[in-house]
DNA sequence: GTCTATACTTCGATAGAC
DNA sequence: GTCTATCGAAGTATAGAC
């Protein structure tokens, strides 16, 4: 719909560049920074080549939104495939430069309705695909899936790393330290309920230890 | 600093409804969608005049944030008033209109700086005003805040909150049933065990209830 | 593939009439 | 308090030379 052609090559070194340039105002200043004439300044470019390699506007935010989310997509399967799934997963949510981009875009699909739908099926896409590998480590953690599913995990990890670090870059951080260490005490414990090896896991179920059974230790899915 | 001057009565109803037209069009769009042409023509006055009411854009957008904040704030302060605060207070984090303007303005805030500060301050303000009562009906619970402090419940409540009504606003629901069942069974039980009045929760400790106790009940600060 | 030049739109903001 | 008129800056996008 938005590009029914695309000019330049793919692999064109200047549309690398625009992509970065682009990349950066986004990061540093919010998507409505965004100009041809910024763009092409940050590239050292003129602007009319912006428009050469994005016929408009929308055809750069979307190649830019592409290329994060590929790289988000990336980055989460290899945490998935880790021997700690759950704390790798973490760490990847709580990158702040993808997940300050993707909040960004957030905003912007509300005023550009013509990339909202690839935003929410991006989204979609990535909950999606931590649900298997969580929710085997959940099961062989001895986490009833019916009183927490999966899919709350994952919403509650997303949601707290993706809120501490918009917080963090505004500079409020009243109670991330606390939110952080509560989280990671319950994925720790989790995750020591837990063989390493995905294989052992499944063939041999965790202790069966109710994941509330510590008196006062971390208790329930903080993120 | 953004505005020596402000021109006006400030309960003018042409100024009301610059607020409004304002308010509504960041609500619809976002906030590049607001323009003093745009906001005049949505208010039905010619442009000037928005310059009269509102030396700089960076004026009206301060202004609409500030009426919004004076709004969350004492709507929070109703719901900590309530027999029920823990609930009352998620009734009011989930309120998709004052939770859009807010997740709006974090975006504005990463584009003018200008206007940064005033809403990390009023963040931390809004934070702050619940530790009290959260302290309270937490303690009476039986929940140690040793192991999981107020502050880290008004964070989680607060993340879980804004990232389900800004997915929301995107088509995107996956996971969100659960986990808002999740949450309000925590909350729910939370409560049970809190005496409706706090007077009496506080000379009547609560049953000594850890919050993990219930083999496979609600766990944890689920948000 | 990159540039210059330019058409056209919209923006923020002000001056000054009424 | 509200309007008309207007300036200068910045935006998107295209045409066409090189």
């Amino acid at each position: 719909m938005t590009s029914p052609r695309r000019l330049g090559a793919e692999d064109s070194s200047t549309r690398t560049t625009l992509l970065d340039a682009t990349a950066q105002i986004i990061l540093e200043e919010g998507y409505a920074a965004v100009s041809s004439r910024r763009v092409a300044a940050k590239a050292g470019i003129k602007p009319a080549l912006v428009h050469y390699y994005f016929r408009t506007m929308d055809d750069l935010f979307l190649a830019v939104f592409r290329r994060g989310a590929e790289a988000n997509l990336e980055r989460q399967r290899r945490a998935l495939a880790s021997p700690r799934p759950l704390r790798a997963l973490w760490d990847v949510d709580l990158d702040s430069r993808g997940t300050t981009l993707m909040v960004e875009f957030m905003a912007l699909a509300n005023h550009r309705k013509a990339i909202r739908s690839e935003i929410a099926a991006y989204a979609e896409r990535f909950r999606e695909a931590e649900l298997a590998t969580l929710s085997r480590v959940l099961t062989a953690a001895g986490v009833d899936p019916a009183t927490i599913p999966p899919v709350v995990v994952t919403c509650l990890m997303a949601s707290v790393s993706r809120v501490l670090v918009m917080e963090g870059a505004l500079g409020m951080t009243m109670g991330h330290r606390e939110t952080i260490d509560l989280v990671e005490r319950y994925l720790t414990e989790i995750e020591a309920r837990t063989p390493p090896d995905p294989v052992d896991a499944a063939d041999a179920p965790a202790p069966a230890v109710s994941p509330t059974a510590s008196p006062d230790g971390p208790a329930g899915p903080g993120g």
